[in-house]
DNA sequence: TAAATTTTTTAACGCTGTTAAAATTTTAAT
DNA sequence: ATTAAAATTTTAACAGCGTTAAAAAATTTA
């Protein structure tokens, strides 16, 4: 009988552990869909990827290392909706992200709900660190103020930092707040972007102080 | 012998029960300051109130209604620091009312911390419902807003319901990420105000917009 | 003082996350 | 191909959790 793969060292059982891994971690994310967080044991897990709970341990680790395997793969798509934001305007720009951000909780809304809850529970969203993935969602935002302050949409009297770190905290007490339940994601699209405009108009030049009360109007309007 | 008290029933019995009950909740308080909400647990706190766990339920209920106890506390606290904010200006009015509120955490910063995570986490300040605690305390921006409007300090661009939940949303974005270890309660005082004085500028009348921005640097450089 | 009522405790259930040790499976060597 | 070595999975167990029924103790009423 001829071998499949003559591989040099640990073929089918790297590859068996790596299957289970990824069986794990999907049976999690559905459990997290269908009941929540709180309603992930290791135990239920396990039976559902078809093993026993120390495997998992063996594999992944903890339920806190389970969810930032799960946080590790949302903030990763996450960076990737963030890079396509281009919009020709600045307020163009932020409502691109916004509506794609929307759009992606949308394709599984019960699981990003519950990671979010669960990520922000486990202190997964620290600010301090630099490197952190606080640190490193937060300069897109700034970047996009510091450049509207160049075409003159704003007047500079806010430096970028402040404004920026504002309307990532809109985008940020939207997320929780549909996450907690309080809207749905046409709530969160409506609270985030009202947030934002408003955070722009508080530095706009006239002209375009104009332009961001006409889109908040839009808004209501929805 | 003289009885102490003649009541007509159940004096030293109903006597005891209310004191075990503020036992039990103020060893809960000391426990969450102490170690977080987590760490309560019901026999730990039965063993520090001098009483064994089945009272507890008895008593007042499960971990939930504990909770539910201690939130209704800070909630009447909340209340009468919110009633008693009457600056002369709008953002006098805000600025007390976020002081007063630091100060008031600072008196068991770590207690308040976990009371805050904890009642965010299990729902009770829920949005949906007209009567709940957060309709009640939007209500004061809200007024606010609609008074500077007449004062002719804001210029009506945005309807005051609408700046009202901004503003409001500023200040629990600021107190979430201060419980969450995000930054200290002077943090806290200069992310909630500079939120406040951002939303208040984007619908300033000029003179009043130049205040804002005094106001917004000043904070800057706390 | 005795009976009735109410509160507290004892004891237990089913569940959780986690880990040591045994059993099994896969790899390497002869 | 067979056997020895290594690595992985399972069995079994620990300590803890929230919670509840039934027994014990305490208080009130008659």
């Amino acid at each position: 009988m001829a071998r499949e793969t003559p591989d040099s060292s640990g073929s089918t059982r790297t590859k068996n552990m790596a299957r289970r891994r990824d069986t794990i971690l999907r049976e999690a994310r559905t459990m997290i869909a269908e009941s929540g967080f709180d309603a992930l044991t290791i135990r239920n897990l396990a039976k559902r990827a078809g093993l026993t709970a120390p495997t998992i341990y063996n594999l992944i680790g903890g339920k806190s290392d389970i969810l930032a395997a799960i946080i590790r793969d949302i903030v990763e798509q996450l960076q990737i909706i963030q890079s396509r934001a281009d919009g020709k305007t600045v307020e163009e720009t932020f409502a691109k992200q916004i509506n794609d951000l929307a759009d992606h909780f949308a394709t599984d809304e019960a699981f990003y709900k519950a990671a979010f809850i669960a990520g922000d529970r486990s202190g997964l969203f620290e600010q301090s660190s630099q490197e952190g993935i606080f640190a490193h969602f937060l300069k897109q935002p700034i970047e996009a103020c510091a450049a509207a302050e160049k075409q003159k949409l704003l007047r500079g009297n806010i430096p970028p930092e402040v404004l920026g770190l504002q309307i990532y905290g809109c985008y940020r007490l939207a997320r929780q707040d549909w996450a907690n339940g309080y809207f749905d994601l046409n709530g969160f699209r409506k609270q985030a972007l009202t947030g934002i405009f408003l955070c722009l108009a508080a530095d706009a030049e006239p002209l375009f102080r104009e332009h961001m009360m006409d889109q908040l109007s839009a808004l209501e309007r929805v």
